[in-house]
DNA sequence: ATGTAGCCTG
DNA sequence: CAGGCTACAT
């Protein structure tokens, strides 16, 4: 991989240009100064890119402009103005981002136009060969420049006046051959437009086609026109299969970009609702209202993270936010008890929701953030946020692979904030949209259902409505409810089925002998899929009737019932008789 | 026809 | 956990 740099337009590798073959460059450039006094200027130029522009691009095109680092995901969030700190552009710090998007642009272009190994010798040469081109593209640029002193309320033209102060679109900037910027809103078109023009005319009149766009193009025409002459050194199919290749580069890397921004700056994830939300304490950690949400900077450090459920659960969505307060937690109550877990693992709360967010990258960029906080503390909050609300954006549309992150935090903030208030689905956005409602079975309803499975395996739907009741009842959410409960028992019985064919094999021939303990490993994989996060005291009445279950099935494999393929009715039936009420927790909480 | 339970599968 | 399917009950 190799990576372009401004002082090799041609495709001098920004690698070796960093490193010994600078020298080279310049002696070349130095003996072909004294030609012509068009080619001083070029020196100053070039040298001028290379004490404050390389190096930045060297580092912008390693991070992002290696497509097998990328893996052909979508680009990520970038901070341009932190890489790029030190270009030392007049503009100031928040150009700098400008010129490394420009930049990255014609690391991209020059990339491909030109074989890595071309000496920088040629590409001196052929800037100058370019100069008779150059000086009419002034020309042009000049007449050019008087029409935009005129009227021109272009979108394009504003933000490019805005970026590039005049004297530097007119001088360094095109001479420099600097030439692109990113893809604004509409402007895939003119460069379409552009690419056509370019196609059809070898020998094109700059002024013809400046005449068919705004002003704001004209430094795009500039660079493109470098890019067509070029061109000229290639085939024409090279040159179509390049000009592809750019414009499908920039049509989604400005699609990334744009995912980006709305996030970024959009409110949405943090004051939508205007209240703190689930959402706020992930991305605003520092500021959360309730004040549960605190980072410290010492051992403790609490820190959210974002409970993310990928798996299916398309009918589960987000709860919206009148309903946050009624949020389903646990009480200490004689028969509901929050164990005394002071600290406890990230590790084993995000295994409650499985499948966290946790593309590798992710957490690489996660862990990054953390001791970001860890180090320097509030300086970095709003760093991190942005970093993180990002983050949370790239996960939905990526791989779901298990998170694990061993930082303690508060039990009863993971309380609140590992409850899959947030769902991100990483298989598709269209199914995302149902998260967004704001009717619907969160994951905190989840949960509950599964808590109350210990105390009813077969629910009423009066039950489930007590219980449910601040879902609106539908046919759907109703057979989604009833669904979750015959997924609790299916796996309820096929866990029983399974340890009673193990006891049977390991020679349990009296089934008094069989108990279920709270020690004993079929309650723990009972406890894992129901409880996972442990911190529900299971009545003693689910252990009774798991023994009976297990013993049920131990006496009908026992007898040979198994044959019939429907030899396991006859237990449902028995433990059907044996469910218990919900306790009223469950049903007068106003969200229970 | 509709609703529910259970089985199978992804 | 959800979807598809079948069987069964109402």
């Amino acid at each position: 991989m190799y990576y372009s740099c401004n002082i090799c337009p041609d495709g001098c590798s920004a690698e070796s240009f960093s490193s010994s073959q600078s020298d080279p460059c310049r002696a070349v450039s130095v003996a072909l100064q004294k030609e012509s006094e068009t080619m001083k200027i070029l020196q100053k130029q070039i040298y001028y890119s290379n004490s404050d522009v390389c190096s930045g691009l060297i580092s912008s095109s390693q991070q992002e402009l290696n497509p097998s680092r990328d893996n052909g995901h979508t680009p990520t969030k970038r901070h341009p103005s932190a890489v790029f700190s030190s270009c030392g552009y007049p503009e100031g710090d928040q150009n700098s981002g400008h010129e490394a998007k420009r930049a990255r642009v014609e690391s991209i272009i020059k990339g491909m136009t030109s074989s890595p190994g071309m000496q920088c010798a040629d590409m001196v040469k052929n800037q100058y060969k370019e100069s008779d081109s150059m000086e009419e593209n002034d020309k042009i640029q000049e007449k050019l420049l008087q029409r935009r002193t005129g009227v021109s309320g272009s979108r394009g033209h504003s933000q490019m006046t805005k970026k590039y102060p005049q004297s530097y679109l007119s001088a360094g900037f095109d001479k420099m051959d600097v030439p692109t910027k990113t893809l604004n809103d509409g402007e895939e078109e003119k460069y379409q437009t552009l690419n056509n023009r370019l196609e059809t005319s070898q020998t094109d009149d700059c002024l013809d086609l400046s005449s068919e766009l705004d002003s704001s193009s004209i430094t795009e025409l500039q660079g493109w026109k470098k890019v067509k002459l070029k061109n000229n050194f290639q085939s024409k199919p090279e040159r179509i299969k390049l000009m592809a290749n750019v414009l499908k580069f920039e049509l989604s890397r400005a699609v990334s970009r744009s995912v980006d921004f709305i996030f970024e700056s959009t409110p949405l994830l943090q004051t939508s609702t205007g209240e703190g939300t689930e959402s706020d304490a992930f991305s605003e950690p520092s500021a959360h209202k309730n004040g549960n949400l605190q980072l410290s900077h010492g051992g403790n450090t609490v820190v959210p993270i974002p409970d993310v459920q990928t798996e299916a659960l398309s009918l589960v969505v987000q709860k919206p936010q009148h309903e946050k307060d009624d949020e389903f937690v646990l009480q200490p109550t004689p028969r509901i008890i929050l164990s005394p877990k002071p600290q406890v693992s990230l590790c084993q709360e995000t295994d409650l929701c499985e499948d966290k967010l946790s593309e590798k990258s992710h957490f690489t960029a996660c862990q990054h953030a953390l001791s970001c906080l860890q180090e320097v503390g509030p300086v970095k909050l709003a760093a991190f946020n942005t970093h993180w609300s990002s983050s949370k954006v790239r996960s939905k549309v990526n791989s779901r692979r298990p998170y694990a992150q061993t930082v303690s935090v508060d039990p009863l903030l993971l309380e609140r904030l590992c409850l899959p208030h947030v769902k991100i689905e990483s298989d598709s956005l269209m199914k995302n949209n149902l998260y967004m409602l704001n009717e619907g079975l969160t994951t905190s309803h989840l949960k509950k259902a599964k808590l109350m499975f210990f105390y009813t395996r077969y629910p009423s739907s009066m039950v489930l409505k007590m219980c449910f009741h601040d879902v609106q009842f539908t046919r759907c959410i109703t057979s989604q409810l009833i669904k979750w409960f015959s997924n609790f028992r299916e796996f309820f019985y096929i866990q029983m089925e399974k340890f009673a064919r193990h006891a049977l094999i390991e020679g349990s021939t009296d089934v008094r002998s069989l108990t279920v303990g709270r020690e004993s490993e079929l309650f723990r994989a009972l406890n894992t899929h129901y409880n996972k996060a442990n911190d529900f005291q299971v009545p003693d009445r689910f252990l009774d009737v798991a023994e009976i279950t297990l013993r049920e099935f131990v006496i009908a494999i026992s007898l040979g019932k198994d044959c019939d393929p429907s030899w396991k009715k006859a237990i449902y039936k028995v433990i059907c008789k044996l469910d218990s009420d919900v306790p009223a927790e469950f049903k007068h909480h106003r969200s229970v």
